[in-house]
This record gives C-alpha cells, sequence and structure tokens, in this order.
DNA sequence: GCGTTTAGTGGGGAATTGTGGGAAAAGTTT
DNA sequence: AAACTTTTCCCACAATTCCCCACTAAACGC
C-alpha cells in the first residue's frame, strides 16, 4: 500500500529518490523494488506501479474489445511505460519525455494512491490541490 | 472518545506530543495507539483518526459512486493520509507538508470530535473561534 | 504542605534518507 | 575509430528522522 506524500528534488542529471517509504511499500509488498512509471490521460502527472500491478493493468487492457479510445489510451499509456530499478540510493531517472509531459521542473510530489502511486510537478500539485480543495468543500460526507 | 481542548507546542524538529488524554483514548478504546493524520476540506486544520476508525471512513469513500468532488476529495484527504506512532513521550512528527497545509508554526491547539480530533495551529484556531463566537450571537436557541 | 506520579519539553547520538558528484560503461555522431 | 553525450553505478557528505535519556513543571494523594 502506497500512502501520504512526500517531496523531493530532482538534480540536474534528471533523477529524483523515490520516498523510502514507497521503496519499503515495494519491498515488503512485492518482494521486487521494480516499478514501472508511466502517463496517465486522467491528470498532468506520471503514475507508478509496482510490476505486479503493472501486469494486471496490462492483462486487464488486452482482455478489452478494440476500439478507438483504447487504442489513444494505449498509446498515452502502453507505450511510454518503461520499467525501472532505483539505484543503489533508491532513485531512477525520469526519462525527458515523461519529464516534459508532467512538466516536472526540480520540485517532485510523490502521493500514494493505494496500489499504485502519482509524480507530480510539485507546482502543478500545488494547483491542483487548490482547486480540489475548492470542490472537495463543496462535498458533505454524509 | 476524544474530548476537551489542549495546547501543546511543536519543538524545532517538529515533534508535538498528543495529549495524554487522548492517547488515553486510543490504547483503551482501540488498544493500538497507531493514528491517522490528514488534511480536511472543511477547515484549515488536520484531522487525526485511530487506525479503525480511519478504516471506516476509508471504506465508506471507496463504496461511494465516482464524481469530480469525490475525486478532490480523495486527493485532499486520502493521499496526504500517513500512519503515525507516537514516539516514548508520546509525540509524533507533523510532516511539513501537513504543517504548511495547517499553517501550525509553533503553538498547536487539540480539539477533540468524538471519533477522531483535531489538530490546529493555535492562532487559526483563536481566529476560527472569534469568527464562530460573532456566527453564534446571531443564533437564538429558541 | 510535602513527597510522588505523570505530562510535556529539550537534547544527544545513531541510523536512515536524500543529494551531489566522479568515473566507468554504453550509446551516438561524424 | 575517435570524440562526444548520455546513462549507470558507486562513494561520500549533509540533512532528517528515530530512539532513548533526562529535566522541569504541573497534578495528585495523603
Amino acid at each position: 500500500m502506497f500512502q501520504g506524500e512526500f517531496s523531493n528534488n530532482m538534480d540536474d542529471k534528471g533523477r529524483v529518490s523515490i520516498p523510502a517509504a514507497f521503496r519499503d511499500a515495494l519491498r515488503t509488498g512485492h518482494g521486487d523494488d521494480r516499478l514501472v512509471i508511466t502517463r496517465t490521460p486522467y491528470n498532468p502527472c506520471l503514475v507508478a506501479y509496482p510490476m505486479r500491478e503493472w501486469k494486471k493493468l496490462q492483462a486487464r487492457i488486452a482482455a478489452m474489445r478494440p476500439s478507438p479510445e483504447l487504442r489513444a489510451y494505449k498509446r498515452i499509456v502502453i507505450s511510454s511505460a518503461q520499467e525501472y530499478t532505483p539505484d543503489r540510493q533508491g532513485r531512477v531517472l525520469i526519462p525527458q519525455t515523461l519529464r516534459d509531459y508532467s512538466s516536472i521542473q526540480k520540485g517532485v510530489m510523490f502521493a500514494g494512491a493505494g496500489e499504485f502511486f502519482e509524480i507530480w510537478d510539485k507546482e502543478s500539485w500545488d494547483k491542483q490541490l487548490e482547486s480540489d480543495l475548492a470542490l472537495a468543500r463543496n462535498f458533505e460526507l454524509d
């Protein structure tokens, strides 16, 4: 389970540390620290899956009936997906195309989301949160 | 049950003592001193749940129909949620992102609210109370 | 009132986490 | 094939967090 929010900095080489809490979740939950990072059409951010979760997602997609939307989804999500193993310090290199897509510059936010986690540019995250706040205020739980 | 108001100070390392009354409530009520601290959209403060209550809340949210408001709510509440166990002195470290959100600086107010409790910056709390007072004056009970 | 207990606070030191940079390895270009 | 860029791997330092001990002040009991 990935939970909590963490903020780290990308260095000049384009590397960011995966928060230790998430690395632990990877290892204890899956015994395998490989992860897949890709785009998501729903938000201007990246998403990261443990290997096993990624395969499940892939299997679900493979089982679907073809459609223009599915093809589009695949191009966004599948084609940019790549496998990463953090270096000994727990960092991964975010490739330029994914950096551009998510407009990640220096400040990087990691947000746990259960089976996966999101990777945001800090500024985009702050903006998103602000507008979410306005929306969520109108949402009464009971 | 969490009730009453308590004021403690955050130290330079970002730690605050959970009021003893609340720690007791955690242990005797739930036999488990883990707690989940997160944001709330309704007030500029944090909220803390005993583990069991948090799971209930999570389950309720998971069962709801998707909507933009729900997604916003989830990002505010769920994504920042993290589990904490007080240290031997009964303190927890409030992470920077949550400190920023609630503008907690040094003085910290704890306010019991039944199944959970709120964590306020002292000054925000005082202001809130003042405006609540003005509002409540216009409210005749009978 | 006086000793005893409990709550809150401060701080030291070890361990963990995050960051910067150097050098080897791999991949490109001319 | 040489020059160059990019990626990978490793070492080292700095900052943060965690865990423990100790002190002070308030609350409690007799």
